[in-house]
DNA sequence: ACTTCATATGAACGCATATTCATATGAGAG
DNA sequence: CTCTCATATGAATATGCGTTCATATGAAGT
């Protein structure tokens, strides 16, 4: 159990090696670990976080999120694009405007869960 | 209705005056938005994603980690220092080795909401 | 077709942050 | 006190990402 490749590490496991390879195993795949950090990613931001308290009142073009928020009409679009690549909000299109809303109920549950934390 | 300041916006209000006012109302406060958003940020990480899977099992010392995890000793350090930032876990010393583990029940339930909407 | 308006998109700039390296702290053993 | 080992920390580097600016797309009206 010396025969470490880590020099940096220390000389000996505390946990199991049971114990170790049950975590491994565990683990979930790197596709999945990936996919998970990028949705969290997607709410780590106030903006698309306050986008997302928005369409949590009404579905709204992008023009009217962007004077709400007091931010650039590109800005918001792009972030709409991130929005709407991780299927957090969907669009729907009106003539020359486009109507966003949230896509399901997952956004708001996990928002919530987030505010838990948060307020203790 | 016309009389706007934002010139890269459109022309007009498609949302009712009153429902933007009660939107603008609901949004929460600044303090909490960056809390909120400072919170996903720190699940935004694939390294911290699997830190906390480790420490779903068990209980463990920072080279375990790093070990169970093929990263480098201070990475891991550096990365628990932001989770022990955020509460999201505690550590207890013990002689020459901290072990950490996770602070409370929140970050497994906010961590499943994410995989629920991740696996569709 | 041409103009206008709402939205989308690509490039660029600036800022945040994850990892590494080197080193410091802190605890136990001798 | 000194040495060793586990962990923490600060600086530096590199990579990612949000906003802005300029421009493109696409739809409706004339």
């Amino acid at each position: 159990m010396t025969d470490r490749k880590h020099s940096a590490c220390c000389s000996y496991i505390h946990a199991h090696t049971d114990i170790v390879n049950e975590v491994r195993s565990k683990l979930p795949s790197e596709e999945v670990l990936y996919d998970l950090a990028d949705l969290f990613k997607v709410f780590g931001d106030t903006t698309r976080i306050r986008i997302l308290y928005v369409l949590f009142e009404s579905e709204m073009c992008v023009c009217d999120i962007a004077q709400l928020l007091q931010m650039g009409q590109s800005a918001i679009s792009h972030q709409l694009h991130v929005l709407k690549q991780n299927k957090l909000v969907k669009s729907r299109r009106e003539g020359k405007t486009v109507f966003y809303s949230l896509s399901d109920d997952h956004v708001r549950i996990i928002i919530d869960r987030g505010v838990e934390h948060v307020c203790e």
